[in-house]
Formats: structure tokens, sequence, C-alpha cells
DNA sequence: GTTTTATGTCAACGACACTGTCATAAACTG
DNA sequence: CAGTTTATGACAGTGTCGTTGACATAAAAC
């Protein structure tokens, strides 16, 4: 499901362009008031959690996606936080200290470090994104699955459509631990 | 992933409660880096625009809600920012400061400071939020009604249920000019 | 008249982004 | 082999935005 479900919008006869166009406005401004309500309440578990161990957002971000793809090297981390490497690098090192992260040189090219979750990171990570995963199962359940399935599709359609394709291979395509 | 489900996983038996318990939670993470890339793609255009001024994202947010709001009192924006007074004042002081927003005291209760957009501020403000509208105006068509819908319900159900109502009824309620 | 409320202010801190520069080791290239 | 590019790490400095705690003031409330 590298495309979601796209429809070609339907009904779209501005004749009363006034009072559509108001409502549509309206529309788009509820939508990012949720928007920004909704992250909000999205972030606010896991941040607790790592508030109390001293680490921030962006160490579970990093968690998340070593965990996702074990064995990513930096430069591949870098590539999907669009973050710098000084910012990167800042999150990272306390991470390798602390155990939750090896950092080995790659085989084939030994300039690269290969990054993987030890089992202390796999436990802090699953602590993080139990407590995320909880908020949004309550979420998708009471919303039901094809609200779930507009859900996916709007924000699918919020990124880049540059970008969108390789994020979405990303999000729907690998395995957690590939084979 | 918080039982013991760390192997590659295979594919199990479909018929039993396992393979909907693997789906859903894979459905769950898909969710979660969903709202990770989306959030991220929306935040973008205004942050541009913003940094080019040198506000930041929390200034946008002031106003924003101040123009959804005019005559909203510090508490009132306090409350619905959720963040601490020191954090909204040294947004909201180069704001007054550069004449985008006009602080002046309640009349029935004069120690309130009650917030305005000038017309310099509705016109940053209406830039910022035009392009951040433009995007979601671009999801929200290519995605279609139906799928708005559940973007809706979906990202409401993520609030916390304590403050849902309220915020629901800030997000669809009140009017951008209470007339 | 004392207390509570609404607001502003100051100092300090921490997380997380940025830029720019420099260093090193390994890989690639002519 | 020499030179360049690549992958990474490290350092200095900057800025936004969140936090806490303490203190000041004016006005409202009891």
């Amino acid at each position: 499901m590298a495309t979601p479900t796209l429809r070609p919008n339907p009904k779209k006869s501005p004749r009363r362009g006034d009072d559509r166009l108001f409502l549509t406005e309206r529309k788009l401004r509820e939508g990012a008031e949720l928007m920004f309500f909704a992250y909000r309440a999205f972030t606010q578990d896991p941040d607790r959690l790592l508030h109390a161990r001293n680490y921030g957002r962006a160490h579970h971000r990093a968690l998340h996606f070593i965990g996702r793809r074990p064995g990513i090297s930096v430069a591949g981390l870098l590539e999907i936080l669009g973050i710098t490497k000084q910012s990167l690098a800042r999150v990272l090192k306390p991470l390798v200290e602390d155990g939750l992260v090896d950092s080995i040189p790659g085989e084939e090219d030994r300039r690269q470090r290969l990054l993987t979750l030890t089992a202390l990171g796999r436990a802090l990570e699953s602590d993080l994104s139990r407590v995320q995963r909880e908020r949004l199962s309550r979420a998708f359940r009471e919303a039901g699955s094809e609200a779930v399935a507009g859900f996916r599709a709007v924000t699918a359609l919020m990124i880049d459509e540059d970008a969108r394709d390789g994020i979405l291979d990303m999000v729907y395509g690998a395995p957690d631990r590939p084979e």
C-alpha cells in the first residue's frame, strides 16, 4: 500500500463560491487545529517516560527507527529523521554510552557505524511505543476502520509529494526485523 | 511487540487472534509513523516564513489563537496552548513590541490583558495560515471528504478524553470573529 | 484589610534544532 | 600511488521553546 486509496474528489461546483469557500476555509482551520492538539496528545505519554530517564523526544525517534531498521547506518538514520549530523550525534552518543544502542563498524564499508538496539534499548523502545500505541489504539478502535483508512490517506497526502513514496515505502514496506 | 513477538514472525495461523493482533500492532506502528511524518510536513511551510522574520512556531500558535479569539486574556491563551506563563510571555512580548498584537486592559477586570491582532498581525497570521492551509487543502481534496471525516474522527479521539470536549468546542464552536 | 487573582519579570536550566569548522579513517578514482 | 570523496565524530556557537522558582504589582474578592 505504497499509495493510499486515492479517489478523485467528487463534487467541486463553486457556483455559490462564497459559501463553499467559507466552509472549506473553516474546515481547513479546524483540521489544522486538530492536527495541533492531536500531535500534542500523541507525544505526551512517551515524553513523560523519556523525561524520567533524562531523554527527550529525539531519543525516542532514534530508538524507534533503529528498532525498525536494525543495522541502519548513521547516514540512513539521518535521512529518515531529516536532522543534521550534529543533532543526531547529540542524541546517539548517550544512547550508545548508556548501552541502549550498539554501534558496530560495517563489514563491507568499515567507515559506517551500523546501529542496532541492545536488549536494554529494545526494552525502553518497547515501553515508549506501548504507551503511544495504547493511545493510538483507543483512537483507532473508537473511530472505526473506515475512519482509520481516511486518517492514513490524509496524513500520507500531507507529506511532500517528492518525499512521499520513499517515506510510505518505509512506513508500509520494511518489516520490523529484515529476515 | 510488548509480548514475546520478537521473531521475524513468519505468517501465523490466520484464524487465530494472534494474526489479528499482529496486523493491528503493525497498523498502529504505521499510524504512529504517519503522524510523525505528517506533522513534520504540516509545520514546515509556516516554519519557513516564521524563520525569515525571526519568529518561531510558538509565535504562530499565539497569533493563530489570538486571531481565533480576539480579546482573549493571557490566562485563556495559556490554557489553550498548555504552556507556562513564562513561555508565553517570551513569545508575546516581541509580538506586542513589533506591533502585531494589541494588549489592552480589560474593562470589567482591569488586571487582565486582552489580546487582539493588529492589521500587521492579521497580515502575518494570514500568510502563515495560507501556506498551511494550502498543504492541508491539497491533502483533503485528494483524499476525499470521507477520508477527511475519518481524519477528523481519529485526531479528535487522540486527545485526552478529559480535555476533548473543551477542545472540540473551541475547534468547532467559536467563530473567527464573534458577532 | 487581608487574601486571592491576573499578569509581568528575572534568573536559570534543558532539549533540540541549526551552522560552521576540523579531524580521521576508509573507500573510490585517475 | 596520489588525490578526492565519503562516513563519521567532535567542538564551538546560536536560537527557539519548553521548564521551574521567586518576586512585584495592581486589582478584585472576601
